[in-house]
DNA sequence: ATTAGCACTCATCTCGGCAGAGTGCTAACG
DNA sequence: CGTTAGCACTCTGCCGAGATGAGTGCTAAT
């Protein structure tokens, strides 16, 4: 469809522009070395891309721009493997180095390495609980009506909820049902608990308490902590760096999207399906990012999904050397944690 | 210091001033009625206020605006007390009448009504847990080297860390000690685990284990949660509505000060003496926040401090509002607080 | 002591002109 | 026929001049 001249100069384009962040002029690209031809060359195959929709002009007599769909084609075509420099490399290496003490440290601190090597904003989605099996439940009686519920899973995650303890329900039969709790369901991945904890766990459960039926109705609601706790930002006023953000306005309407925890899973959702994805503009479906990029990765261990880290900036956005840091990245949080999940 | 008529017009300035943004001239002020003087007068006032150093100006032949020392004068001397709208104390109502689940959940709640009925950035500051006394203990094993240790303190809050076990301790070793930890440590005020813990408990413990020292070690660091963690925010993006942010670089160094929260506790720090605190402009000693002004108020059982909250603004704030509204929250906050840990 | 009046200052707005960057078109070239 | 030089044209950004308007400071009258 498009001729190995045009990829060289829509190429060329956009490698400059996400440089300069302003519209390039067919003179800079002729100087460039790499095309040989005259301005007046490439002005006429600029304005054939401009037809096609690969790129677009602020205003008669500026340079162009790419389009949404010039970054597409790029993304897509052009694009050429970014290596990582070996001070980024050095940087990655020493954070994996270190030792893993709580898992959110480790999660918050992924999302910090990608905002500083990149000066976007990341967004990394810690691994889900479910995908872990239970070590341990506890129940902590605070007074005559409460007590906390502590479920420790494999990964060394503890997840805590206060409640109520049901009417009629005694210090002693609390404790004969923790022990059966831990006895049948040690070891059970927490994506059956809520199955095995109604099913087995009930009827066995009838002998001993009444009342326990509102017990285990609790207990559900502390496995299923919410997504919106497990994603972590970093780095967001790094895009008030981006010459696209010095409006208040535009800064406005993307920050408070970032600070909503509800919009932001709906903005990485849907990346499940592994390897690296890239959506541009208004792909992402959310106004407030429509000159926005993402790139996602999944990490996982052997084939079962973990969670997914990303980098949010700017459609003009240094494509290839993102999508290499994702990559890597990744990958090494993939082998770290497979370790620890070991 | 101050003639009456000095003070009237000082407090006219400061009160116009906050509503509209803009210097206010020697006209409008006169044209308000509650000040029966023509606008010569007035300028001849305003212009000692000037020298005195309550007002400056912009520039020549713009109106006045309050100074620093002028908003100080304001707030010791001049406001009168605001009172809340039916609305917000219909909302705050609404709050504190909902049933308390997490601690966390709580105060980030009161960050939120705070930073949604000011339209400013709210900074909460969560009750130490070296307030609290100590429930519970539990080591659980995840592994031949880790486990982790979980704490729970009388209110329902659960801490917990991950460690390694020292070499040359059993199961059954570690399952004695923490039964004697239980034993002896139960009741005990967190604020005193660390003396007890290595006073009394030590000397019992090296009857039974070996190696227990570094365990007590890793112990302390599960009670010594860093004051980070107990900071929340509210409605920084409310900030950018003020015109006095329309500036993307001044926005940009608020941002970042918000966002690392060890400058933030330096912020806030230092309010623990009770009643409501207003730290003015550069009153404030962090470069960032010279030209917002920081209101606190902290909240207690009996003399026992808890915590902090506070309201982040631009030095043309509604002292008055934020004043009531921060101290009929905190004095609200102490009680449903009360009941819980009662 | 207060106030009316007036000259003065300064920021902001608008407008025309000018320079610079970049294009589109045409015509010439190999 | 693809490529290129040349040139007219367009649009932005910048500068300075004038006009406007808000507000002051001073002086003199009440």
């Amino acid at each position: 469809m498009l001729s190995e001249r045009q990829r060289m100069i829509l190429s060329a384009i956009v490698d400059d522009y996400i440089r300069s962040a302003e519209p390039i002029g067919s003179r800079s690209i002729s100087k460039r070395g790499n095309v040989g031809f005259s301005p007046a060359t490439i002005r006429n195959e600029m304005s054939d891309l401009e037809e096609m929709g690969f790129l677009e002009q602020p205003h008669t007599s500026a340079g162009r721009i790419p389009s949404q769909k010039g970054y597409r084609y790029y993304v897509d075509h052009l694009i050429q493997h970014g290596t990582l420099t070996p001070h980024e490399l050095n940087v990655i290496k020493l954070f994996f180095a270190e030792k893993i003490d709580r898992m959110e440290q480790v999660i918050q601190h992924v999302a910090s390495v990608l905002s500083s090597l990149t000066n976007y904003t990341s967004i990394v989605v810690g691994p889900e609980v479910l995908s872990t099996t239970l070590k341990h439940i506890q129940l902590v009686p605070l007074n005559e009506s409460q007590a906390v519920a502590i479920i420790v899973t494999n990964t060394g995650q503890v997840e805590n909820k206060t409640f109520t303890i049901p009417e009629g329900l005694s210090m002693a039969e609390l404790e004969k049902v923790v022990n059966i709790l831990n006895a049948r369901l040690q070891g059970v991945p927490l994506l059956q608990f809520r199955t095995k904890l109604f099913s087995e766990v009930a009827s066995e459960l009838s002998r001993y308490a009444s009342g326990h039926d509102k017990l285990l109705r609790e207990l559900e609601k502390v496995v299923n902590k919410d997504e919106e706790n497990r994603i972590f930002l970093s780095g967001t006023t790094n895009m008030l760096t981006q010459p696209e953000f010095r409006d208040v306005d535009k800064v406005k309407s993307l920050l408070d999207l970032l600070e909503a925890p509800p919009s932001l899973i709906r903005l990485v959702a849907s990346s499940h399906q592994g390897g690296i994805q890239v959506r541009i503009g208004s792909e992402n479906s959310m106004e407030a990012v429509n000159d926005c990029s993402l790139i996602t990765a999944t990490y996982s261990i052997g084939d079962q999904f973990l969670g997914t880290i990303g980098v949010l900036g700017p459609t003009r956005m240094e494509y290839a050397k993102v999508m290499s840091l994702l990559d890597h990245v990744s990958k090494n949080l993939a082998v770290v944690l497979g370790r620890w999940y070991g």
